[in-house]
DNA sequence: ACCTGAACACCGTTCAAGT
DNA sequence: ACCTGAACACCGTTCAAGT
């Protein structure tokens, strides 16, 4: 973890991790077959320290609860952003990661969705927080913690403005709200219009 | 692109680039200051290979355009697995995957969306297809093409019968339905619900 | 079970030097 | 502008050997 955090996913090293247990590199074969297997060991981890506020007036809401989880989820993966980057590496079946589905299943059903359907809406959900939280660390690659929403917003701004409005006319009229794509605003946007989607079907 | 293929996103190496253009690895850094610029550089010329194709009917009908859309980016990265392990460490704002942002604006315009909606619109669809991909490449990892969709969810609902009812029931009881997951119909039916709740808003 | 040491086949990147 | 060659500081993984 120490790792990871320090010097981001290609950090994460047998060598590296050997080195900070004051060990030979194979030594850690002996607790972990390959690279990936540290990695799969390392990303569940970080999943079960997803902890999901307890708010008031949540009690029986189902989708305030809905929405607690998909953010207290999307804060975790963003205060680890580097792991993003392993979970497209890694199948995402560890207990934690299990635990997780299982509880929004859990949420999903007293919202009385049937078991298909809850799982089907336990998946859009999954893959929209895991979709929203790539986005954001693709724009602020390199190790290190993640800047405050505010310089991430103004260098996308930046990055963006550059554009000429002649082949990108509609993309340059809407630059303030594209700017505002890794903002957690946004990403409640998107959540409640499916929320709206799942409830009216 | 060779190397993408053959062996995967770790595979693009600036020394193997060389070894197949029969130059010394340092030639490389004539073109590309680094390799995350290789890497980069990549992933737009993927994201440009991306063609929705012309349905029957779609005219005027902005709804089936978003979809087929969705679909095509889909397809396209998931035939170019290798890219999306690439996507969470690079900014996305190649020509590119600017003209795609563009094109996507252009039709949730059409749809009646005004120009912060749209945009915003066009944010949860961009992460809902990049999660969803995400999602099957770390299912099937290592180099080559992604396997059939039928071998991914056999293999999927192989592993998740493995799990004893007792601590996650709900996701025993729905397995099929979660084995489901790396599947076009799970993602139109999630696609669907978002845009439900977009014209119900 | 747990660790070492040597070895193999790799990496990205720099620098100075050539044409 | 484009390429070379040498060098530096790294990788993952194997194997045989120890305790």
């Amino acid at each position: 973890m120490a790792l990871l955090r320090e010097r981001g996913a290609e950090g994460v090293s047998v060598r590296g991790i050997a080195g900070r247990l004051g060990v030979v590199p194979t030594a850690v074969y002996t607790y972990f077959p390959n690279r990936a297997a540290v990695l799969g060991a390392l990303v569940d981890r970080v999943l079960g320290q997803v902890r999901v506020p307890p708010e008031n007036g949540m009690v029986g809401n189902w989708r305030a609860q809905v929405t607690a989880m998909a953010c207290a989820l999307r804060a975790q993966l963003l205060a680890e952003p580097g792991v993003v980057a392993l979970m497209a590496g890694v199948p995402l079946r560890g207990p934690h990661a299990l635990a997780l589905g299982e509880a929004l299943l859990d949420v999903l059903a007293d919202g009385g969705l049937d078991a298909t359907a809850a799982a089907r809406a336990s998946y859009a959900l999954q893959v929209y927080v895991l979709g929203a939280v790539a986005l954001d660390v693709a724009e602020d690659p390199g190790p290190g913690p993640l800047r405050p929403e505010a310089e991430r917003v103004a260098e996308r701004r930046a990055a963006l403005t550059g554009l000429a409005a002649d082949p990108f006319p509609r993309t340059a009229a809407a630059v303030d709200t594209i700017a505002g794509y890794v903002t957690e605003e946004q990403f409640r946007w998107g959540l409640d219009r499916f929320l709206d989607g799942l409830t009216a079907g």
